[in-house]
DNA sequence: AATAGTTAGTAACAATAGTTACATTATTAT
DNA sequence: ATAATAATGTAACTATTGTTACTAACTATT
């Protein structure tokens, strides 16, 4: 684990930081599909991602979703941070979007080292500093763009996140995450292929205009 | 400004550190309408609310505004805290909703009570978790709400900050905070007397199904 | 009091998004 | 191979929101 720690965070954390993460820590190799976080749940650990990428969506009374955004390489789950340290309960799902390579470290340790690392302090700062700026813009993107920009703007992220022009993915499982219907997402879909944008496959879209 | 500090942060900061808000804090009033921060300002003060309400907007692109949420007593702008720690421009707009005191700190001071306060550090953490959860319950409301439900939440949101059933707002500001067009609003609005939720007068609305 | 500006009400229409229903094609299970 | 299931395409209709245009009422200024 401590190459891995040493090449994704060794610029950010001193190396008897790194030590202690390496000695409480514990690595885990994570499916595609995995609910690593459900809402409502108590959080007794926090995520360290190494690689792959995670989709962090909110839920409605009527148990409908919304897809806030998606976390990658190096950041770790604000949200998370932010129950734990509340000590409240979850407000967001979390699932695994790729297969993804974490370091799950233990809550207690996270408060013990805000006192004791300066650069632990600002990672956690940092990190409610980039999740409030990805709240924003997913404020943004709902309440300001049209549902067929959203739309768009959601294949260029997720093909940025799997590193993959081409994306598996339904219609409607899309419409899920944009918290719409299948047949709308049909439609746009459709729209955006006629100008050239997408291509349209069975279980998948490729993305042209990246 | 003593006074006000213990009555207000007395339970949450030990009297060593309410001295140094004390000593290097600033008291201001800021009448209703003040426009305390604009997007892109570099921020070198945090705000600590005495008493009063502060509206928080975001801005798209034409220019068009949204209200995220409301800043009440005892609250500081998380947000503020996010852009002084990270050295950025600040993302959102805040103005004074009703007149309000407040005590401005220095960025400098923010920064080392953090390594030196724990109680500071906590407070600092608690209001990223606050500021989170309202960012969150504003997505809710975007994303899963029609506009009546939106705008009906809107008012008893206003009446509250405001301590008043009777708002003092046109059909036009309405519009502006909600982002969409006053014929809209007074449309729904409309609606929303007859239902006997509200009763409409020139310049001023009551809630009575607060 | 006459005038100009602001605020609000309403009709008519356009654009966007949501719903229902059904057909077609691809995939999987038997 | 056949049947069942899942995924997609499309039409027709409804609901919601946005836009334009005009009128009426109130307010402040000269």
């Amino acid at each position: 684990m401590i190459e891995e720690l040493q090449q994704h965070y060794g610029y950010l954390f001193e190396d008897e930081l790194l030590q202690e993460i390496n000695n409480v820590g514990t690595y885990k190799e994570i499916p595609e599909g995995f609910k690593l976080i459900e809402i409502g749940d108590y959080i007794k650990s926090m995520p360290l991602l190494i690689s792959g990428a995670i989709k962090i969506l909110r839920e409605d009374d009527d148990g409908d979703e919304l897809i806030l955004y998606f976390i990658e390489q190096g950041d770790t789950c604000a949200m998370t941070l932010s129950c734990c340290l509340g000590n409240s309960k979850s407000e967001i799902r979390a699932i695994a979007e790729t297969d993804t390579k974490l370091i799950m470290i233990p809550v207690a340790k996270m408060e013990e080292w805000l006192g004791k690392y300066k650069s632990w302090q600002k990672f956690v700062l940092q990190s409610y500093h980039n999740r409030m700026t990805e709240l924003l813009e997913a404020i943004d993107t709902i309440a300001f763009l049209k549902m067929d920009k959203r739309l768009f703007k959601y294949l260029k992220d997720k093909a940025m996140v799997n590193h993959n022009e081409i994306i598996h993915v339904t219609h409607q499982q899309i419409a899920g995450d944009l918290h719409t219907s299948r047949v709308v997402i049909s439609r746009l879909l459709k729209t955006l292929e006629i100008d050239g944008k997408i291509e349209l496959n069975r279980n998948s879209i490729k993305v042209i205009d990246l």
